[in-house]
DNA sequence: TTGTAGGCGTTATCAT
DNA sequence: ATGATAACGCCTACAA
């Protein structure tokens, strides 16, 4: 039992270094010049008593609590794990806890986060919100505090935001389809007011127009990012009675669900129909057959993302900004290239 | 603009109502009893300046900040997320929040994690170690901070813990590959320190024993719970000429990684090798071929160790505990029974 | 170079 | 029932 069960504080260090609080507090952080000896004696007072600054208490004094919210949708949906850990390795190397919260995307839940965080007093929140969750970004675009959204950006508010293009993405994979040859690709996009999934489906119809291709208007979906809703989605492609030859689904977690109903019902993937997801989710290199997808640098934007935000946080950085990654197709053998 | 960049405390409060600091907070508490007249004008007060608590301010007077560490090996290990979201979830309900760790399973992390969150003044901390983590499980047990530890129990110290019983796990596993008529079973373990992979070793082996077959030396392996080892343990499997028939991985990322190695070597499964995993994360069921396996309650696990946590910090519950869930054979097709 | 003292925003103990 | 006021542990002018 090394640690005593009595709080011990900077007022006990100073006792048994015989010197006073400020003197403590000056050698603890370096914020003024000391003598040797007493920096001595000090520092043997602090092995001695084991003791740990409360961070609590300086975060009352400097008004600021070295911690950040990050607010997602779901950890277990398989997109989120490498954000955060993004997130999370590159708060840790500033000294910055991170409070993580999951809202389901839930703009009921993300409001009582944002308030929930605020009363923390982070020094700063990490968003990514649900399929609507305009509201809640005008509401944190009112704080004082800085927030930088993530994945998705607002309409309205002026947020920093980190995203990933994808428009770029959603045409790398369609040029693809349609350089496979594929004709009559369907499409299952995200929720319509997800920014994310706006710009994907832009992308799936420019490129047609760009290519000067039709699109079937009969071989569009709309689904929520879920296995089950790509399932659907594939079910109902299948029923349509309309011939495709590839499908485009705007997240990986769909295409794995449109593969399993078309496995189902017969259809070989990728002979009879090429599919393309999104995200490169870890899962996608070792689903059978591998999924030919978009990747994401996910890591990167959780890291990226921290960064600015601290630089607000700090001061260094104060306009809005907007930080583009570029997406990477990543051919396997869903689609049927012959690299896959 | 609701939000003004000025902080608004509760003296502001107590100005905008003329009452005292006093009074409004215990309005705000519930602490006593007050007449409902001045309620009324401190609400409307609080409503006008949107007035939201200093959860620091009031950590530092109650010395308890309503949140606690959550230390994991690695948020990208797909058996960790929905066991975040377990402890998330509980967590919010008691109005805690969760500072997530990533200790990437290294005692030197693990401990810097551990030092922080002292620093932080947590209530609780819920520790999950690497491998060899006992010394810090030491350190934990020697904090005046409540501990639960997760998944991994500890050889010496006594802190409360929510376990699966991985022993009888592993038991289910081989006696359902051995109804299977299969005799040949290699093994592929976890790192040899920790507990869950010892327990599982256990089950292994009695499980033979109870039913009289000998263990073949030769198909034991040792990996450290990832993809690569597993697919290496199959690899040095295969090249040790040894015959088999079935394989019991300690995770299901090891087996994955074996399949994935078999399959390359043009083994067949479940026809010429049947494969059992554990753990029964997200893609196992996905995976082709869908991989039988041992699922723990992982989200249960917790949420359960939340509610101990929350037991012991409150002091409802001073003793130390440890809670064990059921494990559960999850039968598909990659181990060949017929109800796969 | 070192020490004294005030205040960060709350809660809770006193009086009143 | 309500209001002053003293902590909580720390940092930092301001003095010495």
């Amino acid at each position: 039992m090394k640690y005593g069960k009595t709080t011990i504080t900077i007022k006990d260090v100073a006792r048994a270094a015989g010197v006073s609080i400020a003197t403590v507090s000056r050698i603890l952080n370096g914020s003024a010049v000391v003598s040797g000896e007493l920096a001595a004696r000090v520092a043997a007072a602090v092995d001695e008593l084991e003791y740990r600054p409360n961070a609590v208490a300086r975060a009352l004094k400097e008004r600021k609590s070295r911690s950040i919210g990050l607010i997602i949708p779901d950890i277990e949906n398989p997109f989120f794990p490498a954000l955060v850990r993004g997130v999370e390795d590159a708060a840790r190397q500033h000294g910055y806890a991170v409070i993580l919260c999951n809202s389901d995307g839930k703009p009921a839940e993300e409001e009582r986060y944002i308030q929930f965080l605020f009363s923390k007093q982070v020094d700063g929140i990490l968003f990514i919100g649900g399929a609507d969750s305009e509201g809640n970004l005008e509401l944190l675009s009112a704080l004082p505090t800085p927030v930088v959204t993530l994945d998705r950006r607002s309409a309205a508010a002026k947020l920093s935001a980190v995203v990933c293009d994808n428009y770029q993405g959603a045409m790398l994979a369609v040029k693809h389809l349609i350089g496979l040859g594929r004709r009559q690709i369907a499409f299952i996009g995200g929720p319509v007011q997800s920014s994310s999934a706006i710009d994907r489906r832009r992308g799936f119809f420019d490129t047609h127009s760009q290519q000067r291709l039709p699109v079937n208007e009969r071989l569009l979906f709309v689904g929520n990012y879920t296995f089950d809703s790509g399932y659907k989605a594939a079910i109902a492609l299948i029923d349509g009675q309309q011939s495709f030859d590839a499908i485009f689904a705007a997240n990986d977690m769909m295409a794995i669900g449109a593969i399993e109903a078309l496995t189902e019902r017969g259809l070989k993937i990728p002979d009879d129909v090429a599919v393309v997801g999104y995200d490169d989710i870890r899962m996608a290199g070792w689903y059978k057959p591998a999924l030919t997808t978009v990747r994401q640098p996910v890591y990167d934007m959780g890291s990226a993302a921290v960064d600015i935000l601290l630089k607000q946080i700090t001061g260094a950085e104060t306009s809005v900004c907007e930080q583009k990654f570029g997406p990477e197709l990543i051919v396997r053998k869903s689609s049927g290239a012959k690299e896959g």
